[in-house]
DNA sequence: AATATTTTGTCACCACGTGCCAAATGGCGT
DNA sequence: ACGCCATTTGGCACGTGGTGACAAAATATT
């Protein structure tokens, strides 16, 4: 028998992780299938074998199951960033690192499935709406957490101004990524994003040349 | 008689106005008596003396509804981009002179109506994700109208990131607005937007001390 | 093995949102 | 003033997302 690293992890916790990968599989498969509205949240309770009612309490909405693989991500940058040491370096490359560092520690078939939660995302009103609610949630978890390693409240503009901009290279790096999955050019993500996050003083100087 | 400026106007579009302007005032004081969740669209339609299915053909959601005034913002946006000469300045400046030019536009009772907007916003889960839903698409449309003025197409990172902090700055801005407001120092948007375009540098280079 | 706690299923229910078609209303020429 | 056409509105029915309440099942604890 081998060592227990990390937690005993009950049989208990160890069924909901799964049911809950399971639905959002089911989801993401019939969604890509049938589309998203075409999908009703009961058919794919059904495919889990699970009830509807049960489905809402793994999920907050319909839209919820569709960014899964964001959910994930952001569960994990708040994770890494618990501990982090931010001496020394800016607040945005802080935040890349710790998306990097998330990004690392997601399982294989994360990206994959993180592309197809992109194309919902992209054609889709409600999913949209509902991914972009999500990476504001944890905008202001993670402003929340440099507050006071910064000496300041979470209401100072300055920082907030500082953790938008390191959100806005995540979603940009977030999209050229899929347009260049699109197109074959299949790099990964962290150096989409160390490359998006040099182009900063670029893009506040882009000017209209008349 | 006088002389007709702008536009004829007929009575068919006045009462279209109109009754959107009445949907969405008698919405904005329903939800800040009884709540978003506890108002009925129904409610809201009575009110105005429309079916409900009539409201739904002038807005999407009951979220729509709701952040109305933003949707106003973002219309007038577009507009005053349409005729703006980007000529010299920042992509990020330009933005932040629609921006004011626009809010230069709306009518003396929308700050009022813009506040009680952010109260739900604040509250609401749904309404948040409408409201970034729609300033997403706000930039979206904005990005694709820049990119031909400046050579490039609208996938260019360097161009999404600009439009992602010029929005930044407005986000950040709105947020110090209202909770400026809610203590009594009632600063006009501009003079709080110039202030946030201004703290740019300082957001970037934002460090943490060891 | 018995008990306590947490999770799941069933059922009922409400309200959002939409397709469909008939009725009403404004625009417009004669 | 009248009637004709285009557009807008109302009423109805329907599917589905989402929730409260309570009983049943599953898991943890002693």
């Amino acid at each position: 028998m081998q060592h227990e690293t990390e937690a005993p992890l009950g049989l208990r916790e160890r069924k909901k992780r799964r049911t809950r990968a399971d639905l959002a599989s089911a989801a993401a498969t019939k969604f890509d299938r049938d589309g998203f509205e075409a999908t009703t949240v009961e058919a794919v309770a059904d495919a889990v074998e699970v009830s509807k009612r049960t489905f809402f309490r793994y999920f907050d909405s319909k839209e919820a199951v569709a960014v899964a693989p964001e959910l994930d991500l952001w569960e994990a940058v708040g994770d890494r960033l618990a501990e982090a040491e931010p001496a020394g370096t800016t607040v945005v490359d802080l935040i890349r690192r710790a998306l990097t560092e998330a990004l690392d520690l997601m399982p294989a078939d994360w990206p994959e499935r993180f592309f197809l939660c992109r194309r919902l995302v992209a054609f889709n009103r409600s999913v949209r709406a509902e991914s972009l609610r999500a990476a504001d949630e944890a905008q202001r978890d993670l402003a929340a957490r440099l507050a006071p390693r910064l000496g300041t409240d979470d209401n100072d503009p300055v920082l907030r101004l500082a953790v938008e901009t390191g959100f806005a290279v995540w979603r940009t790096t977030a999209r050229l990524w899929v347009s260049g999955r699109k197109r074959g050019t299949d790099r990964p993500l962290p150096t989409v994003l160390e490359e998006v996050h040099a182009a900063i003083p670029a893009a506040v100087a882009l000017t209209a040349r008349p």
